[in-house]
DNA sequence: TGCAGTACCCACCTTTTGGTAAGCATGGCT
DNA sequence: AGCCATGCTTACCAAAAGGTGGGTACTGCA
């Protein structure tokens, strides 16, 4: 592996929180496994809007390795892979609500645009 | 100024909270300020284990501009600064407080070291 | 036959982030 | 005179994060 170590020592509760929300695809696989339940690869790929696969797949490895989301790989051709959270990936998604809350109230407040994309 | 633009186009409002808040300090500087109510710049640099004077004055010159931090200078000499938080700084504190809850279970779960520091 | 879709892996490159070390203007202390 | 402290700035580097474009093995469909 590449890069990606830390897992402590951390200086409090966000700094370990953030070592494995930060990475700019994670929260938005959390919230799109929340939604949705179970996903496969390639329908989380079309949920995100301009990921590409080698970070789709990155992220995904580096969840799972953090106990985030379970992986199910299904023997038959074509491949098939699950995507579901697991109750740290559940909890996690739960405690990022307030955090997602203030930042659309930021939206709101500076009148950023926010991103369209069609849906998948 | 050499980098960090964004604000917008957001994806949704987590995508928007964690573009003002991550950055390696700028959690931990929104805890000192909140414990505090008002530090110097160089209380916060002792109250923070590893960070430079460059990184901690770039972190704080964003948070400052997205409205996180008031920064309040004196013209004396030696100079004077002050930081306090401002309403939206206080209110995503605020909003952390859940995440900084999930990591520190993660930290007893996962069983990290925590960062020890000489008390400022 | 040839192209699309599946879920990836790999090598290479650029951008962003963070760290190190120095300097500056001023005054107090010794 | 020399050192410390204040709150910065600048130049230079290293590491991490992210992006691009290719390949794989196989099947289904036109």
């Amino acid at each position: 592996m590449p890069t990606k170590a830390r897992r402590g020592p951390y200086i409090c509760g966000i700094d370990a929180a953030m070592d494995v929300v930060s990475g700019k695809w994670k929260s938005l696989i959390l919230w799109e496994l929340h939604l949705h339940g179970v996903r496969r690869f390639a329908q989380l790929r079309r949920g995100l809007p301009g990921v590409s696969e080698k970070m789709l797949v990155q992220q995904l490895r580096e969840m799972e390795e953090d106990d985030l989301v379970h992986r199910e790989v299904f023997p038959e051709v074509p491949p098939r892979a699950e995507y579901t959270l697991t109750r740290h990936g559940t909890s996690l998604n739960e405690a990022l609500s307030a955090l997602g809350e203030w930042g659309a109230e930021r939206i709101e407040r500076i009148g950023a645009e926010k991103v369209v994309y069609a849906a998948g």
